[in-house]
DNA sequence: TTAGTTGCTTACCAGATGGTAAGTCGAGCG
DNA sequence: CGCTCGACTTACCATCTGGTAAGCAACTAA
């Protein structure tokens, strides 16, 4: 599903923040459109279901890493780089816009909520070149399937959380060390892939 | 709240497991009882409310993560060995059970979801002394608390995610990588602390 | 025997949820 | 002018939600 109208890019915008937010039980169409003043029939006028909702939220999501994930291997040969580059786009990306990270996890947690649209797992095309990616390193070809996949889910967990968490943490220990934190999380994130990459 | 009766601890246990698979939205008190042969009124008479229960299950989470911690407190005087003894005792733990890892992680997403009862927050009387205890470490004592924040964070989801994301993860890629994913991150979890806190 | 307590049940309710049906309004167009 | 179409609304509905009230059976104690 492709959306053109500007109405539409706005209730998805504001669904994706309710969804990152709150989670997909969480989040209620009318609460989502009353943010654009806008009554729960439009936005079901725009996305027939909640189910169609959530998965243009995870198409939008999916092609944003994919984005990241091609370009960071389009910048360079060597497995190793690419993953590098990669993890600290998304780092970068995720202290921006916080949703990135916590509807990442999400979807990786949920365990089988909305019905699996069109035969595959959200973001499944972004799980799997991942994993070989991790595969194609000169320390993990020949480490297996699952040690990829555990290192990959270690990598975007480590990633991942400081800024998924942020609002919450903000409300424990004020904003000030949480914007802290996710400017030298941004900083050391290369550090710690390359690290991990080292067997 | 203390829970003595034996059909209190099994409505804690489901609760548990529910809340953790589907989060607080997702978790309906009738879906909880049905699953013992109960109604919903049964568990309303153990646990006043959903909000009274919610707590129930993080308090038992709260104990059970400052037990891991204590204990590893306790087995050295090293700040850097203490933390590495909690984060493979809790590697080892979430790996038995899921739930851990999955609700540690469910609770730092939550913005404002349940009332925050008695004042504090889930699991902040954990988060704190782990902080502090990253703070101790040679490494890190001068690098402030933000800096102490953010590695917890990353520690906790480079842990946690992969168990948590069990059963999503086995649906997308099968059960046996997973297995055999989980047995090695148990394994190298100790790795991963100690390579992160040399600075 | 009776009173109280525990652990549950059935009956019920108000509110929210996702979703359907039908209609309004304005813009574009033959 | 009349027509369609997209965007949106009001009206409505079945279902599910957490929660209250009252009652019932079993056990315990005075």
């Amino acid at each position: 599903m492709t959306v053109t109208s500007q109405t539409s890019l706005d209730l998805l915008r504001i669904a994706r923040q309710h969804l990152a937010a709150r989670g997909y039980h969480g989040t209620s169409l009318a609460g989502v459109a009353a943010e654009l003043g806008l009554t729960k029939q439009a936005l079901l006028h725009h996305f027939k279901s909640k189910d169609l909702l959530y998965h243009a939220v995870m198409g939008q999501l999916k092609q944003q890493l994919l984005d990241l994930l091609f370009e960071a291997m389009e910048a360079t040969e060597q497995a190793e780089l690419q993953l590098e580059g990669f993890f600290v786009s998304l780092c970068h990306c995720a202290v921006q816009d916080p949703t990135v990270a916590a509807l990442l996890i999400r979807v990786l947690l949920e365990e089988s909520e909305p019905a699996a649209i069109e035969g595959a797992l959200p973001l499944q095309e972004v799980l799997e070149p991942l994993v070989a990616l991790v595969q194609a390193t000169a320390g993990w070809q020949q480490a297996g399937f699952a040690a990829a996949l555990g290192l990959a889910t270690e990598l975007l967990g480590a990633v991942c959380l400081l800024p998924a968490s942020q609002a919450g943490l903000s409300r424990r220990f004020g904003p000030a060390p949480i914007d802290e934190g996710l400017n030298q999380a941004v900083a050391h994130t290369g550090d710690l892939v390359r690290t991990r990459l080292l067997r």
